[in-house]
DNA sequence: ATTTAGCACTCTCCGGGCCTGAGTGCTAAA
DNA sequence: TTTAGCACTCAGGCCCGGAGAGTGCTAAAT
């Protein structure tokens, strides 16, 4: 007799493979190909009556009958529910992904665009990174300049060296050496200091009616530290690697392609989507429906967010079909999103 | 008998309608729909015979025995070389055109959007604009900070109020007040010059070996000026509209559909291209394998150019499956380029 | 000299029928 | 509880044959 193992357990093993052999083949799993995959240690008969256990608890279907199985989106969903726990990565992985970073990535866009680059060339998939939020960044210096009656360039430089110019309405005109004023005020107090803790920090100035001389630099350097804030949440975000799909079989149905297309064309959905992740920690998975925007109903998400002095700032992510190979993803973006926030840290 | 009509007028009209019909349904063109097409006053034997003759130039082909024809490569061409001669717009749809720009376009970036915008929109292939070439802006104003040692922040606005900035690495460490010197010095003498004319005239000054003074400040800002005109070769490219593509039959074919993917994220070759003919004035049609780069053997790309101050400074374009709708292509680019000239000249 | 009608020929594009192979479900035995 | 065996199902490949669309050519008409 063999040695006993929880009914469960190799339930969820004959699983694993199902969803192993779909994801690296697209071709509907026999119950034979998982004997195989499994050394013989059992016969095809009793796959198939696990397979049908499976199919009851809905983590996997068959197309038609008589065709092998295929996982389900839930059926993904208990997978990687499973894998969330387990994740780590060879040592030689960690110190090959590092290493690419060490050339001369010198600004945030060189890490943005180093990381992008990463994800859709390790994965095979369109790498989405979100941009820092502006609000959780920290000022290095701000520079004013009048362009005309009403309007002035706002140029912030972070400590991380990014560089972000904004052109701001003002409510009133401001002549240029008052200007010079606000931005010395705020170069002289604020530097280090994060912009949205400079933003409340001014609130705080302005109501609590401070005398006149303060006032007249405190109000305007409000009104443009909150019209930045304000115009940043046109979250940038960097997309990579479409051209990876053409590999993929799903490729090969004009529907499902056009599908795709119109997802990369999106970006506005896409930025919305990691916006609202942004407080979340850890990896995180939408799997096919259980996407909100109908957009994504195809297709799965992964998505990890970094942090920035300990705070999350942004988040990056992969986009592809829902046959992923979910364990090198989530394994892959966790990492990345840890080396990013590093790499971050490191360049102030 | 018939009116007599000169022959090569005859089979460059028969030709116009295969390229049309074609155009439009993606078939092969039969001689019975070209008779149709003009109401009968030819037969289909004498179309046919037509055809030979125009298969025998080169102008049309049979993708097999027993099928109707399609234009090949040069077949457009001739096509196109006729049409370039007459190109009109309808009163009603100029001014529907021009319309559009009225609300809120209030940046060259506003202008270089909206224009891909349209471009995608209304003839449904990918929109391509060029952002106007640095060098041949004008300058506005000029601020410089100091970042760290040896490196410096250039912030340009050009009279068209466009905000670029560039991070510029200098041969030695210039103090705060130094940089001062140098951005008051070129905002005094070059406010309103071309950036590409900045930099000859401080090439001048510096060879010319002025006085020390003098040179101690033209010596760095013509460093500077330099070093962003390097720097701007990596001409920003927009593109847009790539889901338009999902409407056109040549998408069920997945290796056409791969073609077109590689080709939009080649950004690189579209910008050489654009950059190359950027001294060409008018409409430039590149048709199939016409183009040098390999990518492109596939597809078709029209581009014209825009000016500002009567100099060539950017193009716009598209890029399409070479059955593309010459006629209404020409027409729209070519109005949209002239449109983007009055547009920016009004900016400014 | 052109144009046209007529006819034979070619080739693609379905649809149907047949077969094969892969895969399952069920049952009975180990 | 596992396994072997067997009958059943169904997609996919293949061949065939007819219909339809289109051409090329020739001979007659203009």
């Amino acid at each position: 007799m063999n040695i006993r193992i929880d009914k469960k357990e190799r339930n969820f093993q004959v699983l694993s493979h199902i969803i192993d052999l779909y994801v690296s083949t697209a071709i509907p799993v026999s119950s034979k190909s998982v004997t195989r995959k499994m050394d013989n240690t059992i016969s095809s008969a009793t796959v198939r009556n696990i397979m049908t256990e499976l199919e009851d608890s809905g983590y996997i279907e068959q197309p038609h009958t008589s065709a092998g199985r295929i996982p389900t989106d839930s059926g993904y969903r208990h997978y990687v529910d499973f894998l969330k726990g387990r994740l780590w990565l060879k040592k030689r992985e960690i110190e090959r992904l590092a290493g690419e970073y060490t050339d001369r990535i010198k600004s945030i866009k060189d890490v943005i665009e180093k990381t992008s680059f990463l994800i859709s060339r390790e994965l095979h998939y369109a790498g989405v990174v979100m941009w820092p939020n502006i609000g959780s960044l920290y000022l290095k210096h701000l520079e004013l300049v009048k362009i005309k009656a009403e309007t002035v360039l706002a140029v912030l430089i972070t400590m991380t060296n990014a560089v972000k110019n904004y052109i701001v309405k003002m409510n009133r005109d401001i002549g240029e050496t008052e200007l010079e004023k606000v931005a010395n005020f705020v170069n002289m107090n604020y530097e280090g200091t994060g912009i949205s803790r400079i933003s409340t920090c001014l609130k705080d100035i302005v109501e609590a009616g401070a005398d006149g001389t303060v006032l007249r630099v405190a109000g305007p350097a409000r009104e443009i530290i909150d019209s930045v804030v304000e115009m940043d949440i046109e979250n940038d975000i960097y997309c990579e690697g479409l051209d990876f799909f053409t590999g993929e079989p799903e490729f090969r149905d004009p529907d499902m392609t056009r599908h795709m297309l119109q997802i990369f064309s999106s970006r506005k959905e896409i930025g919305a989507l990691m916006q609202k992740e942004l407080p979340h920690k850890g990896v995180r998975v939408y799997i096919g429906k259980e996407n909100k925007f109908s957009v994504f109903r195809e297709c799965s998400i992964v998505t990890a967010g970094y942090e920035l002095y300990g705070k999350p700032t942004g988040r990056i992510g992969v986009i592809g079909p829902t046959r992923m190979d979910y364990c090198n993803v989530l394994r892959t973006v966790s990492y990345l999103s840890e080396l990013i926030s590093s790499k971050l840290e490191e360049l102030y």
